[in-house]
DNA sequence: TTGCGACTCCTTACAGCGTAAAGTAACCTT
DNA sequence: AAGGTTACTTTACGCTGTAAGGAGTCGCAA
């Protein structure tokens, strides 16, 4: 299940992302804890369990129970979205333009797909309605600065924003979640793939002819690098690939009017 | 939670996706139940509530209890996996060339785009590793058949065959998530929107000064269709002018050599 | 005809989840 | 010193996927 962003109060919410709070002094014993410690604790958690990580694992984490946390955090919900931005924050908020948008854009996609193979976890907050935190946006401004350099308007820039970013994730989740898929069976890519493909031709044995172009598109196909395993090597060639062709497509947008 | 495919019995799941089960004499009671009639009904539950949907619901839709579903299926992924492929077969098996690969990819991007607003958790299916069930081969052999035709090769196929199916999947998760969202909280696109940028506003007043190309990305905004709802209308802009830049980058690719 | 074995489907049960509610102890203000 | 506020715990509830075992149904061989 995908876990849906920004449900809660939205005062309470935007006032944690910004972390807009007060420290007053107030009655009552010390906190123990803060929303950073419990948002830094959260990720790693994340980091290692994925997304399925649960409140009681954060707050064994920190050494406390789960309802500990909300006493700082109004429920999970809220705290992916601090997660979120807060992860984020690892990101680069400007790009030189000194050899030119391509390469920037190129350099924001890569430390992007890096950053999501990092902290795949990402790749399952929903990205329908942004999480209006600050680091989020410095992200997202960061491309846009780039792209406003070609002087494109402001309709072709949000397709190709749109455009840039669904691409970076799509093709991250392609390794981080077979990467996750691996770890959580043990079995490796090629296991698993082999696994599947020999029962699959003895199942269906005419594959090749009832998907010709299937095969077409599996032709030319050689290891970028003979460490990675199988899938995470189509992942870079393909990512490469994919890329250069977005990067054209924006080229003829800025050459034509 | 992301639901990954492919974790089980491989030969089990092969041959569930393929029905490669002979439907031989056997004792015992008739099954009141088959696969299809599950899936069909998990897959109706799940249009309505989402991935989340429960076996204990998609038994209840049958008159049976959950359990009485693992007679018929080895769990719950296995079962998703089933429904991944079923929803697939509404997709057309080919598209034709009489206007141009252009224009066919055009339809292609355009019907699946409005396949997962139908079918919104399909979103949710991890795409790491394929499922490997007839009508998801379909649907990419679809696309490789237009593109195909264009005489590129391999490699570059592979990378633009994922990139357009990054950018459909990508835009349709935008619509259909904040859909979703708007649903689970009763509040429409609009109030949403602007209950958040208004504490947003007041919590961090000169917004506009620390990510001015953001604001730059905001300008030139026309609705394309006033009935349509804040968000979705944006997507769909994004949706069109993305799917032209990536069109011109395949061009681009077919051009030089 | 009878009994066996395979089969469908049910009930029960368990461990895990997010979190509501209530209780306890610590601390500041008056 | 009293009272109010806060940090944190314990307990509990309803939900989840599914393991285990039992009840009833049917085909087939003896």
């Amino acid at each position: 299940m995908v876990v849906y962003a920004g449900q809660g109060d939205p005062r309470r919410s935007i006032e944690l992302l910004w972390r807009a709070s007060v420290a007053e002094q107030r009655p009552g014993p010390k906190p123990g804890l803060s929303v950073d410690a419990i948002v830094d604790a959260a990720i790693e958690v994340a980091d290692e369990q994925g997304m399925a990580f649960s409140m009681r694992a954060v707050g064994e984490r920190l050494g406390r129970t789960a309802m500990a946390l909300y006493t700082y955090v109004p429920g999970k919900n809220e705290l992916v979205d601090l997660m979120y931005d807060r992860a984020m924050a690892e990101l680069p908020a400007s790009y030189p333009l000194d050899d030119g948008w391509r390469s920037a854009v190129t350099c924001w996609a890569h430390d992007l797909w890096e950053f999501y193979s990092r902290h795949p976890w990402m790749l399952q907050v929903s990205q329908a309605r942004p999480v209006l935190g600050p680091h989020e946006f410095a992200v997202i401004e960061a491309l846009a600065a780039i792209l406003v350099s070609t002087g494109l308007p402001g309709r072709e820039l949000r397709g190709i924003v749109g455009a840039v970013n669904y691409f970076v994730r799509g093709a991250a989740q392609t390794v981080a979640e077979a990467r996750a898929a691996g770890n959580a069976t043990g079995e490796g890519d090629e296991e698993w793939w082999y696994a599947r493909s020999a029962v699959l031709l003895e199942i269906e044995p005419d594959l090749e002819h009832r998907f010709p172009m299937l095969h077409v598109l599996e032709s030319d196909r050689e290891p970028v690098d003979p460490e990675l395993p199988y899938l995470e090597n189509d992942a870079v060639e393909n990512f490469r690939s994919g890329l250069k062709v977005l990067l054209d497509g924006i080229e003829g947008a800025v050459a034509k009017p």
